[in-house]
DNA sequence: CCACCTTTCCCCACTTGTCGCCACTATATT
DNA sequence: AATATAGTGGCGACAAGTGGGGAAAGGTGG
């Protein structure tokens, strides 16, 4: 099962190329030949990436939604419509839609978080703003019933 | 299985030809003998764009609704009545016919959102004035019944 | 019915973006 | 300290996108 982990500092070139890092290439390779699937985030200023076989899980979710529920439309738009295949080249680097790169502000520096299933990718500007206020709302003491039964 | 995905900013040229992004055509070609249909969406100020087979299966549910419901009639005079079939040509392009142009406000920038079985057609303006409500209201935390059970 | 005008379509040239290759740098390892 | 490996960046070739000219087809008005 595939697991990505982790936090990474990386440079992007001038053209918008994302190297990734050595350690996650192999499992990408094996998970879905080497394609990968770019969208925005629709709460943070980021960008998702996805192996190719879990993105498409979680688009028969979306398009699986009621097609009558305008917010299950709004979804489908911005998720699906963002959505950019991608493929790893020989040097394990990906081109990143010059759309994708404006939403999430991203330029030289940049964050590329293991999350699971997914990446999450950030400028380093967009990270270093929202890193201080996530570590504090973290910290307050409002546990949601959800996190309640989390044992750390 | 056809599956369209992806956010493409593309030029109208000054005939108003659409240039299908090279990604998509072998896919047309092989589903529909590169054969589009254009039509008018109901809730934005775009213009869908199916393939043949796809649209055909769309225009038989919409044909089969009870002709006794005005609100099926106003369906079907709508988009039936919009839907305009288009060839790709030899380059890849189709020319949208100007009644949908104008219905779009479509002139020279456009963005060509891949929907799953379908294309929505943006002008440029049109999108940027859009986008970021979309954003705003997928991003509150009023989540739909539906939605909660969607893990990205 | 003919002439003219507009629309559509094809072809070619040019510009821009994409991709592969290679070299250099930094980091880690023995 | 030397070597190997990953990360970074630049150059160049090629493909895709874009735009314009002109021919053909279709429509309109005299």
């Amino acid at each position: 099962m595939l697991f990505f982990r982790g936090i990474n500092s990386i440079n992007l070139d001038v053209k918008g190329r994302l190297a990734i890092p050595k350690r996650y290439r192999e499992s990408i390779a094996d998970a879905s030949d080497n394609q990968l699937v770019a969208t925005i985030d629709l709460h943070s200023p980021c960008l998702l990436i996805y192996t190719l076989d879990e993105w498409e899980v979680i688009e028969r979710n979306l398009m699986s939604l009621p097609n009558v529920d305008p917010q299950a439309r709004l979804y489908q738009r911005l998720l699906l419509g963002h959505a950019s295949e991608m493929e790893m080249d020989s040097q394990g680097r990906v081109l990143l839609p010059s759309l994708l790169r404006d939403h999430a502000k991203l330029d030289k520096n940049a964050i590329l978080l293991g999350q699971g299933n997914k990446f999450e990718l950030w400028s380093q500007e967009a990270w270093d703003a929202q890193r201080p206020d996530m570590l504090d709302s973290a910290a307050s003491n409002q546990i949601s019933e959800s996190l309640a039964s989390l044992t750390l």
